[in-house]
RNA sequence: UCCCCGGUAGCUCAGUCGGUAGAGCAGGUGGCUGUUAACCACUUUGUCGGCGGUUCGAGUCCGUCCCGGGGAGCCA
């Protein structure tokens, strides 16, 4: 038997017999010449059978052969012009492993429903296949852009005692009975505790929200990448997460190219993802908004319209800094400059993906952080451990977390950060 | 939680003025020696989301509940 082969290697196998193991992904016929599409996971080929030079039984499966059946075939690997990846089978030998009954998703329109009640089969389709794959390609270039500065990787717990920042909904779960353990919203607080051993480090890993949205921005299960860093302070991390953002478009042009292409994702706008970003304050950025007609005075927050309309001013994500501390968690440092204000940045993808990022420089200061916890309305006990971070040897630290799907999304230039995840929690969706 | 839209065949949908259920695809049968979501012919398939109401008669009108989608708030 010819050695087994992977689709994705084909160019390197023309004129050699191979054998690919797969599933049927469609077939046509045109009586004495057929034709079936294999795909294994790493593409999709064409092979050609020709009655009188297969087997006749061989011949003859093709008659069984449903969509998505597995399937063993063996062919000489052809350049084809004609075909789509441009190369195709000369099939000697077809052997069915199992014949799928009745799959329920067509090479045809579907809707978002129907797709997402049977996303675990769904994952099989092209479009799919590709997301999945930059994803994969986002998340190991995380790992490696910090790896390479020589950050930790710190994994924080899933389940917490207490609430991170208090304001968000938190899924509860039943801990031996008498006790309440939720999952965890952030591992901002254990990083900084790390990053007082470590220096520098970062997470990444699942976050839940227990927050009734129904938008395309948001997911009750989601991956977070987060860092924390000793001794930086706020233009340390903005220059961070654009070295970052930078780093992942980069990796995703130069790798998956061909997903990009097949995802019909235009490529213009993600090659001018470019250091240096736009950075505006929140003051300025009001202003901007003002002066365009929105209705917005300093002290709101910036709504989903707002965010919007400043994304698709630049070309480049946009980093905006200096909130009012009003807006944000506790844990931000004002700023000595104008107190009314907190040393924090949003990042704001552009084609209005909305925030991808959001860090800060933290409070170092344990009277300022015990007084900011009283005007949150915050219980001091349960976050003792996280104050004695400030009574032995505090520093200055800032990080920041970055949502992974909706970085996917924009990157994919998806609609929807369902379809940037394999199997999405949404507010009314827990299955499969 | 609030606002808007939707639910008809396995899938995507049409269904006029209230008059007794349709198309394409998928599935099935047959044909075709280069097909690309192949094509051609024939063909199977219905709790019209549930319950109640109006009516001689309801997929269609009214009420209510369920489910889904889009958005807001909040966030990554």
């Amino acid at each position: 038997m010819p050695p087994f082969a992977y689709i994705e290697d084909l160019p390197t196998l023309v004129g050699q017999e191979v054998t690919l193991r797969g599933w049927l992904y469609n077939k046509r016929s045109s009586g004495k010449v057929r034709f079936l599409l294999l795909r294994d996971g790493t593409g999709l080929v064409q092979g050609v059978m020709v009655k009188n030079k297969i087997p006749d039984e061989d011949f003859a499966a093709f008659d069984r052969l449903t969509q998505e059946s597995s399937l063993l075939i063996r062919g000489v690997v052809r350049a084809e012009p004609r075909a789509p990846g441009g190369y195709e089978l000369d099939l000697s030998a077809v052997a069915p492993l199992h014949l799928a009954q009745d799959y329920p998703i067509a090479p045809k329109e579907h809707g978002i429903d129907f797709l997402l009640n049977h996303r675990h089969l769904w994952l099989r389709s092209p479009r799919q296949q590709a997301i999945l794959r930059i994803r994969d390609e986002i998340s190991h270039a995380c790992r490696e852009f910090f790896h390479q500065r020589r950050f930790v990787l710190v994994d924080t717990p899933i389940f917490t005692p207490t609430a991170c920042e208090g304001t968000t909904t938190l899924f509860a779960t039943d801990y031996f009975g008498d006790r309440k353990a939720y999952l965890t919203q952030s591992g901002q607080l254990y990083l900084e505790a790390a990053a007082m051993a470590l220096g520098r480090v970062y997470c990444f890993g699942p976050t839940f929200r227990a927050e009734k949205s129904k938008t395309r921005r948001h997911l009750t299960e989601f991956w977070m990448l987060e860092t924390e860093i000793a001794f930086a302070e706020l233009p340390d991390i903005l220059a961070l997460a654009e070295a970052l953002i930078c780093h992942l478009v980069a990796q995703v042009l130069a790798n998956r190219r061909a997903e990009l292409d097949l995802l019909e994702r235009p490529l213009a706008p993600l090659m001018a993802i470019q250091p240096p970003f736009p950075r505006l304050t929140y003051t300025e950025a009001i202003q901007r908004l003002t002066a365009a007609g929105h209705e917005v005075a300093w002290g709101d927050d910036l709504g989903a319209p707002e965010e919007t309309f400043l994304s698709q001013s630049f070309d480049r994500p946009v980093m905006i800094t200096h909130y009012p501390k009003e807006c944000k968690a506790f844990y931000m440092k004002p700023d000595p400059a104008d107190p009314r204000t907190v040393l924090c940045v949003d990042v704001l993808a552009p084609e209005g993906v909305g925030e991808i990022i959001g860090g800060s420089q933290r409070e170092d200061d344990l009277t300022a952080l015990l007084t900011r916890l009283q005007e949150h309305n915050l219980p001091q006990e349960p976050l003792e451990w996280y104050l004695d971070l400030r009574r032995y040897g505090s520093v200055p630290h800032s990080g920041f977390g970055l949502g992974l799907e909706r970085l996917v999304a924009w990157i994919c230039g998806l609609h929807h950060v369902r379809e940037a995840i394999p199997f999405p929690r949404l507010m009314d969706r827990l299955n499969p």
